[in-house]
DNA sequence: TATTAGCACTCCATCGAAACGAGTGCTAAC
DNA sequence: GTTAGCACTCGTTTCGATGGAGTGCTAATA
């Protein structure tokens, strides 16, 4: 167990290396107010923190930096609540008092703000499309051989595709297929679509429509390649401005991870509740190594959920992103569930 | 008037720049096949074409480097046919045999394609939906008070948004209102929606429906918020591996660029025919200091058309983007009108 | 026993000088 | 008109010297 001295100490330290990005030395500590003993044994107290696996040194006789166990100690015990200051909390407020109802402008307007403030990088991850129950199909044709088929589900959410119409494919069948697939399938969640397409739906079709087969078929497709839910982005490349990416390596598999949406889905993971730090090794990937996720569900009703995650370097402002994310999170939360 | 033995030295140093991205000295010129003079001439003959403007220096004793001006003569007056290997024509062959009809996943596969031939970044234009045509109109309601309006556009395009409706707004409103809609807008482009809505519609639709202008509103605000086409991006991170980007700066200022969708509509000009090549400060950009970029349209049949850029830096391989871009822009073009 | 002053030591960062190499411009010879 | 030769320039690399920040250890102190 850490004295209470060492806690102290470990606090100053990460405080200080956060906003510097330099090691910090016992002389640097000793003069914080607050800080009564002398840097010799401030030394002392380092030397025991850092064979306790919580500091690091970049060389021989640098100041120390907190290691991941550090900032993982930092997060979990000793992180204090951060005053944000009035303008900011009215600038997350202009958000929602903004329109209302719209969700995809909601949740960007988000991302940018949040951002902005925190100076890291924001990814909201919109509500998973796959939980959205069917409410009506629509086929409209277009040619001959060609038509769109539509999917709107009980969120307003609208899925579409064009479709290759079997030959002599007639507008009365497309009608009875309407009728069929809207008669079957309401009411059932995307994600269960192409099973119950195939299943179901499919043999009913075949028994009125020759050319059934390849139309579902295509409907499955859709069904299958929605994706589990909408990326949005504030501030991609803030990240360059912090002195630990001025390596054009990390750069590049930081910049090719958050184009690969697939990637970024792992970062999240909805279903646990309040607010989710991990660091460093922690992401299990590489090009993550020196950054930090801290991430967060907000609810948008009917048991819809969406994300919202803060990439900083290790080195990031806990403190001030754990508050902002919090007030971001409730805010969104009241904002798309209460219209 | 330059002299052919001018032309050959200018066209050597453009060559050789492209492939080192070092400065080209007299020595390693005259060791060129083809090269029959010393390198003092060499030297002689470079002396005069920095004095023209067609070179430059990086300083007073290093080799030579093609100004803008270089550049600019090079691809107007030098520009050489390129050998495209025959994997690279299957490559990119490939794309189109894959599926037909489904536009966007083949314009977002010929972006990937194109950059990774290149090397550079592929950045196309999806085309302009705004040149669409109304197809049919839909409204589905959602809950009492909401509802999704759908626009389908004669190519296949679905454009919808939520809207909220007014209070005592009956199903049997919207089913008269969705009539006069189909009637009155059919094969009205989108561009043009918003005017015909309040000059035309909105008066009918009044003398029906009492509650009729807020959802008109609705309308037009979706019909004015269209984007003018679709951006897609391949290799994104290319220039990272460029050596002139070794600059954080610059790679901030064009990551930036890349994120703001109405920044990047400036690069095409899709009113041209043929091949355009901007170089550097041509751009009018300040991001794009270093860059050139290659565009070209490419038809989707019915007037619709999309463009393609390649962005790279001002040493760029012009002969073999401009190839490649061609061998692209037929195929996409092939692809996209014959279905 | 806990704390602190003092001191030797380590390592990084910065600077300037030297050596080197690539390339030029100019002159004079071919 | 072309080219060999040479002095010169400038960037790059290397090396050692210097200074500063910070440590660990020891011995003195409260």
């Amino acid at each position: 167990m850490l004295t209470n001295r060492q806690l102290q100490i470990l606090q100053v330290i990460v405080d200080d290396f956060v906003t510097s990005a330099q090691p910090v030395g016992s002389r640097q500590i000793s003069k914080r107010e607050g800080i009564t003993y002398s840097p010799a044994t401030i030394r002392n107290e380092m030397a025991d923190l850092e064979e306790l696996g919580f500091l690091e040194k970049t060389h021989t006789s640098s100041g120390r930096v907190p290691s991941e166990k550090g900032y993982r100690f930092y997060v979990d015990h000793l992180l204090q609540p951060h005053m944000i200051r009035d303008e900011e909390i009215s600038q997350i407020q202009s958000v929602f008092n903004h329109r209302i109802g719209e969700m995809e402008g909601l949740i960007r307007e988000s991302a940018n703000i949040l951002s902005e403030l925190t100076t890291y990088t924001a990814v909201l991850l919109g509500p998973d499309v796959q939980q959205h129950k069917v409410r009506k199909f629509q086929i409209v044709p277009l040619t001959e051989q060609t038509a769109v088929a539509i999917v709107v589900t009980d969120n307003g959410h609208v899925e579409n595709r064009v479709l290759t119409l079997p030959q002599g494919f007639s507008p009365s069948d497309i009608e009875k297929m309407v009728n069929i697939l809207n008669d079957r399938l309401i009411g059932v969640p995307l994600h269960e679509l192409h099973i119950k397409l195939e299943a179901e739906v499919l043999s009913i079709l075949k028994q009125h429509i020759a050319a059934a087969e390849t139309i579902v078929q295509s409907l499955v497709d859709v069904s299958i390649s929605q994706k589990e839910g909408k990326i949005y982005y504030g501030g991609k490349t803030n990240m360059l401005n912090q002195p630990e990416f001025h390596d054009l390596n990390k750069i590049r598999m930081l910049m090719d991870l958050m184009d690969k949406e697939s990637q970024l889905q792992s970062l999240f993971q909805p279903n646990q509740v309040g607010i989710q730090i991990r660091i460093g090794s922690e992401n299990n990937n590489l090009a993550m190594e020196n950054c930090s996720v801290i991430t967060t569900a907000f609810s948008t009703g009917d048991e819809q959920h969406g994300a919202i995650a803060i990439i900083g370097p290790t080195r990031m402002d806990y403190r001030r992103v754990v508050t902002l994310l919090e007030m971001m999170r409730s805010g969104l939360s009241n904002a798309l569930t209460k219209h």
